[in-house]
DNA sequence: TAGTGGTCTAGACCACACG
DNA sequence: GTGTGGTCTAGACCACTAT
């Protein structure tokens, strides 16, 4: 099974071939694969090299690893598919935030959990605030959970200066949430949402209870007042669990 | 420096004071992390044990290896940002595709190779196009470069029926791209993009010479005509590279 | 030529899941 | 208990980069 004349690893050769079978289906989603030790024998190679071909297909997201238990081809959960556009006014004015509105939809519980600390501005968040550093900030720390699972985080930072005094410095700041609250202080709020991906650090990787393999989608919101940054919110999700739609029409 | 008796594996040990080394600073990016044997003598580890801390931090982004040369922080290249509602149809009647705008902007040189084909449509692409399985498709396959460096990989989807004709099955389709063509067609156009991440394909990431560690974003455009899709382009690019902007705000 | 990462082996023992 | 993946070792040799 392992060519050892063709300068290709054999580690990488076992990869491939597992590789091809997921591809092709002969391993479909959920199945088991081979033992580490069968398939020493089945490629005739020694136990480190099949690990290492296996390590390189638990990085890639392709085979999962349950210890005592066996290898499995990686079953994706069914998406969920956020509309980003519900931030418009007419879907807050109904009274509702973008996570609860996508719950009932879904048939999921959503529940969220609120810190709030106040800070010196800095780094990133200062330049898209466009604060003086060391300027004062209202940072409300969130932890969305579906049926109880961690399933996003969202960091939102406000110029102290806005929130003070107001229910926005409070753990629950009512229909409609903070954008709400500011409509109705004044403020006729546009959005713009910058979207990326990475590897999660160690601690997303546990907050949100990823495998191996698994990037997370980062979304940052910038909501302005006339040409004015007033808020910024990163968020940061599993991009297993998520696909973000974005009407895209302009005019 | 490693504690035996806490219970955590010797080589995540490493792998967390590497990471944390990282964090600080004071392994700043491209710096030279000290070479394997160097690394065994530090922690009092065998050597795969501190292959395997930095296969982990490969594996998350962390660190590269050049073979021959060292270990070094992971440099990130600076990101591209894509504004995506430049498809709106102001800019695309200026005549020019959001690939060549974005390209003077960024002050890159871009280029483009296509290649078309016709198949039968199949999967989520028919899902999306609403196509009977087995309608034919017209197939845009497209590698985008930045100064030679392929950067972006797109595929669009046409029902045969529309292209049967037209430009839209040659390989230069004009001013404006295969939108302005449809519009001059007599579609009203309205766009949708679904965004993702995953890790890549290992084709996806010898096109795109990705290294371990990175994701890729994944946009499906879905263009529609009074309600019916036309076209549905599925893109993939590097992570690393590229960030998504999009106008959000409703009204 | 010296130093680096890359590949591979043969074996040992541990920790977990399940019947 | 049996079988699974997880951790770890000591060493060998190869392939690449730099001097």
């Amino acid at each position: 099974m392992i060519d050892k004349e063709s300068g290709v690893p054999a580690y990488r050769q076992v990869a491939d071939t597992l590789r091809d079978r997921v591809a092709t289906g002969q391993y479909p989603p959920g199945h088991q694969v081979p033992s580490e030790r069968d398939l020493v024998d089945e490629f005739g190679v020694s136990r480190p090299t099949i690990r290492q071909a296996i390590e390189l297909l638990r990085s890639d997201g392709v085979l999962v690893a349950e210890h005592g238990r066996g290898i499995f081809v990686r079953q994706r959960p069914t998406v969920r598919r956020l509309a980003r556009n519900r931030l418009s006014r007419a879907a807050r004015d109904a009274g509702r935030g973008a996570f609860l509105a996508d719950a009932d939809e879904g048939g999921w519980t959503p529940s969220v959990s609120v810190r709030i600390r106040f800070e010196p501005a800095a780094g990133r968040v200062a330049e898209l605030l466009q604060l003086a550093p060391g300027a004062e900030v209202t940072i409300r720390d969130r932890i969305m959970r579906a049926d109880g699972e961690p399933v996003q985080l969202a960091v939102s930072h406000l110029p102290r200066e806005l929130t003070q005094g107001t229910v926005l410095e409070d753990v629950d700041t009512g229909d409609g949430g903070t954008y709400a609250r500011l409509e109705e202080a004044g403020h006729r709020l546009r959005f713009e949402e910058l979207v990326g991906a990475r590897m999660p650090t160690s601690e997303e990787r546990t907050q949100l209870g990823l495998t191996r393999g698994t990037p997370v989608l980062t979304v940052t919101r910038v909501a302005t007042s006339s040409g004015r940054p007033v808020e910024v919110t990163e968020m940061v999700m599993s991009a297993d669990l998520y696909e973000l739609l974005y009407d895209v029409s302009g005019d």
